[in-house]
DNA sequence: TGCGTTCGGTGACCAAGTCACCGACGAACT
DNA sequence: AGTTCGTCGGTGACTTGGTCACCGAACGCA
């Protein structure tokens, strides 16, 4: 039992398996995904269930015109829903998946996760929860776009995405994407802000200058 | 096994159930809910797993503003996944689910639930394909609402719920709901297709005149 | 028959998305 | 160092959709 074969370990919401399910589980070995690799797009056939161990996964939901709104980020111990999706129901998913930074995975075969489904309860849990965490946030941005003013959403996304010092190193159109909205308006609603004082600006970064009024902003 | 007892024979999607799972199921006595009744509501803590069997369920999520979207609704076989995701995840849901018609269903306890998920794999096959559907579906809704003019909208919500006649008792409102809009531009769009003599119109109804043309309109 | 409620129509306005185009910055290459 | 090219962001003009405020017609019912 070498460190390397105790993925488990780091996949938080494992925790309480059973030894027998575990163990059939650290048999799996992870793979690694270079960073800007399309994991999924739609219409592609299934056959594994993921459960990413480091790194991060976005997930978009892309429009006939092309336009990309994010869906949900795949972070540490999340598993790849979609793809249970194509395991369990029929239907084809119309979203698409890109590793935003090398990724760790492990890929668990059909065979076993159906498997591990029947008789273990923690696995069972896992991987129902995970279901609920997607569900729940596909509505929330469902409930974003269709009910909350771009400024909110705006200041909701650099707020949340900002570090310590209140930088923020992203492009108007990945901040677009991310709130569901067009990189224009994006841009447009920046300048507002930056003239209200409440940001400055840079060729791809956006500091918080008055981190409060931002707040003040949301809801 | 009184015709009564037998309600499985009733949810389609619960063909393939071992007699021990059925019969256990068959136990629990359906219930009526009259139109009208709001079957759960945002914060509300869920103690069943819901299956219905006869009538139809609509589920809706609430903005701030009060404005409203039409998720989706449950038709006779569907369970009532919003209750999954309050057994197994944590998180309350935001949505508020309606009786549209007088429905019977039948509400599995929690303790029932669980053990059935670990014994029988049909019983978790039909939960995992309830929770696929909507996942699919809340996704779908929010691709329409992104991505989708309201015009294509309208037309495909008016075709969805024709009658043999072409025939739609709905009003306005309702229709705003079904696709994520507000009365007043539904009602400035419907004008605009009556125009072009693909519906005409009256209290309460739109009649299709050309099918085909409003099929035109989509896609 | 009268009354309140529901349904739908309308104008003025605001917010957001689309289209087309441009300039500025930065990395890479001789 | 200058050139070139791709990314990033700015901008004007316009269309679509949502909001607000209000009104009148139809319907259900006492």
């Amino acid at each position: 039992m070498s460190a390397a074969t105790d993925w488990v370990d780091r996949a938080p919401g494992l925790g309480g398996l059973d030894a027998d399910t575990r163990r059939q589980l650290d048999a799996v070995r992870p793979v690694t995904i270079p960073k800007g690799h399309v994991l999924f797009r739609p219409g592609d056939d299934v056959t594994c269930f993921g459960v990413l161990l480091s790194g991060r996964v976005d997930v978009y939901l892309t429009g006939a015109t092309g336009r990309e709104i994010l869906l949900y980020s795949i972070i540490p111990g999340d598993s790849c829903v979609q793809s249970t999706l194509g395991l369990l129901g029929e239907d084809d998913y119309s979203a698409e998946a890109v590793a935003e930074t090398d990724v760790e995975a492990v890929m668990i075969p059909k065979a076993l996760f159906l498997s591990l489904l029947g008789k273990s309860e923690a696995f069972r849990t896992f991987v129902f929860q995970a279901f609920a965490k997607r569900l729940q946030s596909v509505m929330q941005v469902l409930e974003r776009v269709a009910f909350i003013r771009i400024e909110e959403r705006l200041a909701a996304a650099i707020l949340e995405r900002a570090d310590g010092d209140g930088a923020v190193k992203i492009t108007h159109q990945e901040l677009a994407t991310a709130i569901g909205s067009v990189r224009e308006v994006v841009s447009r609603r920046l300048e507002v802000l930056a003239r209200k004082g409440l940001v400055s600006l840079d060729r791809g970064t956006i500091r918080i200058t008055n981190r409060a009024g931002l707040a003040a902003l949301i809801s």
